[in-house]
DNA sequence: TTAGTTTGTTGGTATATACCAGGAAACGAG
DNA sequence: CTCGTTTCCTGGTATATACCAACAAACTAA
């Protein structure tokens, strides 16, 4: 006898838990921030190996509504944090407006010589002095991204004796009167570093989007390059397209 | 006697692995689109089980530098197709600037009710009639993203009778006296839906991006709301932000 | 009270094994 | 020559087991 193909024969079991998850966190029952049950947990209450309960939570993180911290446990992501690219340049005092309070630590600063990949991107001969700079983003105590970036460092002497715990495109424009004009932003999603995925506590090869933006001072000269590798399942980007100035 | 602590020590086997088939990858002794071994191939000749040459294998996918279909093996990605996001409207027509030819399937398309979600982005009454339509998008034979979107039917009587396989804007705007001002477009990472997995001939959860986008007339009406899902690593996304506009 | 240690938790890595389902190419009969 | 079948290859799912490294909380000695 044919035994009639159900939800529970035809769908992988990993899915099932999946789905048990994700209506355990729409509904509610499980809130921002709070910790998922363990991968032991899960094998042993679902009668499952505990492989098959990683897989399923590993399948969580990759929708975006789970992530997890290092050898720490997983919990619930929050709503996503809406970055509006064409705000690119204040994006301190933008979020700030959001009341996303956005907390920075300088994670290193140095005087370096571009290579030919910057230097490239950034208009200039390769070894010219640049300041070299990553610091770390978090709202609400949770980080969200770590941006390195690279300013030519003959437009603005002394730049690294400043603060760097604020937006700093305001501080070139206030003490070296250094005026942006644009930025070209590229958006691509990838695999977190090593490096990257310890500042931001999570693993390595966590799925990240990583902004690359140049900008441009209002000779039309390139000044700044500044890389931003997110949380993939945190983050979201916002743009506008004008199409007819003129309607 | 302790041994000092090598890369071969400390290096998860299947970090190496990554890291051997990175670097073929890199200096070209795989190309693009090649077939990377198998699952069973690796783990034979690394002398390590099948699961860690998968692992390995799996964290070249999230890296963007390999791409899987389903149950045919995994590819190596070829360079990102950048997709610039000003030119929303009028893909079709960009793309085919670039000479990435852009082929373009009709999967559905059919009338139907607005329902909550996409008449609150709309600006119309849940029920209002739509035209929908999916449509499948390749670059060199090469499935690249899926896009459904919604027009508001009103605005384009007998939408549907006309050709998909081009630029709908422009469509709009030959045939229907639409003229398209600006659009505002989301960008976050996801993993994709079984439905969207099967026409990319991916694997469900593949990491994708969703480009949301909902498009105004020149009198600031919402007309149509498009949902695409790219293919992560094949995808990058490229933005122009204007700060200064009087220099 | 405080600083250091212990213990139990978590996820991370790794092996060996089994069977399933879909794709592809070879084969074989018409 | 063409159409269907067989066979082999692929990744997908799943189990059971083992040990490791990082973290946290409880405990313990100064």
């Amino acid at each position: 006898m044919q035994l009639p193909k159900t939800e529970a024969s035809t769908t992988p079991q990993y899915r099932q838990i999946v789905n048990s998850i994700r209506k355990d966190i729409s509904s509610g029952v499980l809130k921002e921030h709070a910790p998922l049950p363990s991968e032991r947990m899960i094998a042993e209450q679902q009668k499952v190996s505990r492989m098959t309960a990683r897989r399923a939570l590993e399948a969580l993180e990759l929708e975006g509504l789970v992530y997890s911290e290092h050898r720490r446990g997983r919990f619930v992501s929050p709503p996503r944090l809406t970055y509006d690219i064409s705000s690119m340049v204040s994006l301190a005092a933008h979020t700030h407006e959001q009341s996303n309070s956005l907390e920075i630590d300088v994670i290193s600063s140095a005087i370096a010589d571009a290579d030919a990949h910057v230097a490239a991107l950034l208009g200039i001969v390769p070894g010219t002095q640049l300041y070299q700079y990553t610091r770390l983003f978090r709202s609400k105590g949770h980080a969200i991204f770590v941006e390195t970036e690279y300013v030519v460092a003959s437009v603005c002497p002394n730049f690294l004796s400043h603060n760097l715990q604020q937006s700093t495109m305001k501080l070139l424009e206030r003490h070296h009167n250094v005026k942006t004009h644009h930025g070209d932003v590229r958006i691509r999603m990838r695999g977190m570093t090593a490096m990257e995925a310890q500042w931001l506590g999570l693993q390595e090869n966590h799925a990240g989007i990583e902004l690359e933006q140049l900008v441009y001072d209002t000779n039309n000269r390139p000044f700044c390059l500044g890389y931003q590798i997110w949380r993939g399942e945190l983050a979201e980007f916002s743009a506008r397209a004008i199409v007819n100035q003129n309607n």
